[in-house]
DNA sequence: AAACATTTGTCCGTATGTATA
DNA sequence: ATATACATACGGACAAATGTT
């Protein structure tokens, strides 16, 4: 019988790594509050490990802008500020439509046939109003062009920035348009047809229209 | 008499930083080899200080691609792949032109004047030969292009998407353009005008145009 | 196959520097 | 201004993991 491989991949994951995780998520969701306070002794107890892998972790955060350190003073969680859509979707919608660009002669059918198809489950959690559902998917959708893309700067940097997004998103200050639908549906059509500037111009509309809706939004609810 | 005021900057780098900066320059100048191994210890020593901050710099280095880790094993410099100078500009142009973009607005003629004057001494250095100086000018007058921008997210991108260049540099895997001066003024010309977009397709053509000039170099020294 | 040598990962104690009383 | 409390930066030792003989 197949021995189940290890798939090659580390699965054993470093305390840091898990630290890492773990931080990264408790800021993005929210359960670390914007300006609160780190003590790694503290943080290091909850986690069950010591200082080291924690204070490592939060260093590997600061780089990424999730944490903020003061040598010798404190550590804290950094702010979110609302008006920083502003600053984060222009380049992530630059890297996405650089990224549609060049995924465009690398699209095979079966890559596609996966566009299509989660593209499908972002419209039904768009529908369904499940929010949570739906940046995930969209997520998805976008990850799927920026890996046939194959470069790996565009990833690191599109992953930070998407990290950022997705915690605007956990305050409140993104929206989820219906409209993404048909557009995903344009830039897959643009992209099996070849026309990679087609799908770099539908792929940067897609994300900044997200700054208009966004400012119509708040307008309405003042 | 007046007192010289810190700044209010930390003059005082820790030890960390210290190893950070003097590890990077090493790398990028080819005193730290490709493929290298990286010795904890050995560096520690060489340095005159613990392991402790040497880890912690070789954990930023790599999530800026500098070095590898492999948990257990070693902790090695990444090599320098001729080819990936393919991936690096396009998001890199891709970034600057989105600079110029942003830029353009928020540009006063004190800036203008500044890129003026940096964009001739990058002429004088280019003519000369000066190759070093002249890839050094020129990060300074795209620097000031991105720092008019504002864009905390931008900034950080192009600093690590630079630093790599930079390393390509110093593995002459870059040609310096005596037709970079005139498109530099153009790009200056444009932001005058307050045209955003024409300066953003100028600066993307500023950047791409080097992988041709470089594919055209390799081609008639094979 | 097992014990060894080497390197990394982690722990914790101490020193330094900052803020507060 | 001095002293006190406290958090971080660093050092050094131990433990775990890897590769080798």
């Amino acid at each position: 019988m197949p021995i189940p491989s290890d798939h090659s991949k580390p699965v054993r994951l470093s305390a840091k790594e898990a630290a890492y995780n773990q931080l990264q998520h408790w800021i993005i969701d929210g359960t670390l509050r914007p300006g609160e306070k780190l003590n790694d002794l503290e943080i290091a107890k909850a986690l069950g490990v010591s200082r080291t892998p924690v204070r490592e972790s939060l260093q590997l955060l600061e780089t990424r802008g999730f944490v903020k350190m003061y040598p010798g003073k404190a550590t804290q969680v950094t702010e979110v500020d609302p008006e920083a859509i502003n600053d984060l979707l222009p380049p992530l919608a630059a890297l996405q439509a650089l990224s549609a660009e060049t995924a465009t002669p690398k699209l095979d059918a079966d890559t596609a046939r996966r566009l299509a198809e989660v593209n499908e489950r972002f419209s039904e959690a768009v529908r369904s109003g499940n929010d949570e559902d739906a940046i995930r998917v969209d997520e998805d959708f976008h990850q799927i062009i920026v890996d046939t893309a194959e470069n790996p700067y565009i990833l690191a940097m599109v992953d930070n920035l998407q990290a950022h997004v997705r915690r605007q998103f956990f305050h409140d200050a993104i929206v989820l348009r219906e409209q993404s639908v048909k557009e995903h549906e344009a830039i897959i059509e643009a992209m099996s047809a070849g026309d990679g500037e087609r799908a770099a111009a539908l792929m940067k509309t897609n994300w900044l229209s997200a700054i208009g809706e966004l400012k119509a939004t708040r307008t309405n609810e003042s």
